[in-house]
DNA sequence: CTTGCCCACTCGTCTATACGAGTATGCGTG
DNA sequence: CACGCATACTCGTATAGACGAGTGGGCAAG
């Protein structure tokens, strides 16, 4: 690495702008720039005090700014990084088109090979219980659901946490209540079920993620959530499942075809 | 409001969770049972302090927490706040249908009039220049562009930040070229000039906001960005507009239909 | 009554210091 | 050579204090 004043520049006693932030907008610019470079150590909180002057806590300051900003990440022990930007799982519109459905292996794990990359899925639960107020309303004032919850990974990274609602009177003792729903994955069972599929609703949102998300997908601060709900109707108008996901923002790039009509 | 005491418990010094942390927790969980109330006052840094028998520092650092979860917002000298959910704008798929586009309005002003809010345009800039890497290669391959800028708000409160891109051969010298496009917007005047449109493509992404867009949308701490990046294609298969928008996440929920076919 | 100022309270910024805990390296011992 | 420990460096947590600046209410002067 270049020495630091050759990098970063100094501060301006006359700005008006805090010395942190001042701190934090000279370490911004040098990353876009490029002076420091994707999974790069930026130089230790000692370093900067020295260079700029100022004390440790003014240097934590402007590291959070760009914490926040999901630029940078800090190691206990080792130093703060440039975070790297993950590689995108894209999300195409007709990834539920029937075409797909034919074959043996769920979505997720058929993209994933073909992106090289090795997928995962785990914390796998499927039982029956109360729907809650906006499940219920969408699955059309339901009591009581079948709930699947299953967290995907690739490349032992969690990417996204979900959960499909279906109606008990359609899953219970089928083969949708089984943990392995089969080839196809519970949408070819419902079709199966004489549930053929008409068309899907999706709702996004994008929020900060709760802390029990942090958890379950291992983010990093400053990382948002893509927060999707899916109802799938079959031919009759009739919702038969609700999928709720939370996907990690960084992970994934969501493409939809619209017609113009 | 009740005593503090009643509402927040004590700390755990037998607990391995940091200080700061446990104080935020109880923060976030009083806020979410409702004891403290969207757009609510919280306790003052100082009463937090002798609450709790812990520095200013170590109070502050909590509140960062819930700020950079997006669940409050501090006020200089007012205080720090229960950041109220705004409404949000719903943009459903349809919403570039024909139909649509027959009237006079754009399609904000009319959604907006109807949902009772107040919205504005501004930030109007329309010239030619060189395009990105990125939207030539979306728009094949051209060199320069017409780029027509502009902000919304809603209620004074900015929302939305767009641009769109289109091929100098099709928008040089039309209305297009015009601050004010004309009745049905840019689409109208793309078929009118031959290019009868196919279908739509978007491109969704979340994360953190970059500090000029921070800027521009007004957004607080802890409020995601949602980026769309749509490609108009006419009949011919010809990508004729790329439209660029960056929305404020709180303000957004984004709703799509798909076939099932 | 109105105006304007003062003051108390609030968060914002910054310094200086201390200790804890995770990481990595190198050296000395076996 | 291999192992283990000491050590230096890293970030994490917390304290105490100081001054600045925005807000709003009350009080005094006009």
């Amino acid at each position: 690495m270049a020495s630091l004043p050759s990098i970063l520049g100094g501060l301006d006693p006359t700005s008006d702008r805090a010395v942190f932030r001042q701190i934090a907008d000279q370490l911004r610019e040098a990353i876009d720039r490029g002076r420091f470079k994707e999974g790069e150590k930026l130089p230790s909180e000692a370093e900067l005090v020295e260079h700029y002057g100022v004390s440790r806590m003014t240097v934590r300051n402007s590291f959070s700014i760009l914490q926040g900003e999901g630029l940078v990440h800090a190691e206990h022990g080792r130093g703060v990084f440039v975070r790297p930007r993950p590689p995108v799982r894209r999300l195409a519109s007709d990834r539920f088109a029937r075409r797909h459905r034919e074959q043996g292996k769920s979505a997720f794990i058929v993209e994933a090979d073909a992106a090289g990359s090795h997928p995962t899925v785990d914390s796998l639960e499927v039982k029956e219980e109360k729907a809650g107020q906006d499940i219920s309303t969408r699955l059309g004032s339901v009591r009581r659901v079948l709930a699947r919850r299953r967290r995907y990974l690739l490349d032992g990274r969690p990417v996204e946490f979900a959960t499909s609602y279906l109606p008990l009177d359609i899953a219970r003792g089928t083969q949708i209540a089984e943990p392995n729903p089969g080839p196809g994955g519970i949408y070819a069972r419902l079709e199966e079920l004489g549930h053929q599929l008409d068309h899907f609703e999706e709702e996004i949102r994008a929020r900060m993620p709760s802390p029990s998300e942090v958890k379950t997908l291992q983010l990093a601060s400053g990382v948002p959530v893509i927060h999707l709900i899916r109802t799938a109707f079959d031919t009759s108008g009739r919702a038969v499942e609700v999928c709720d996901t939370v996907m990690a923002a960084d992970a994934y790039v969501l493409s939809y075809q619209l017609p113009a009509t």
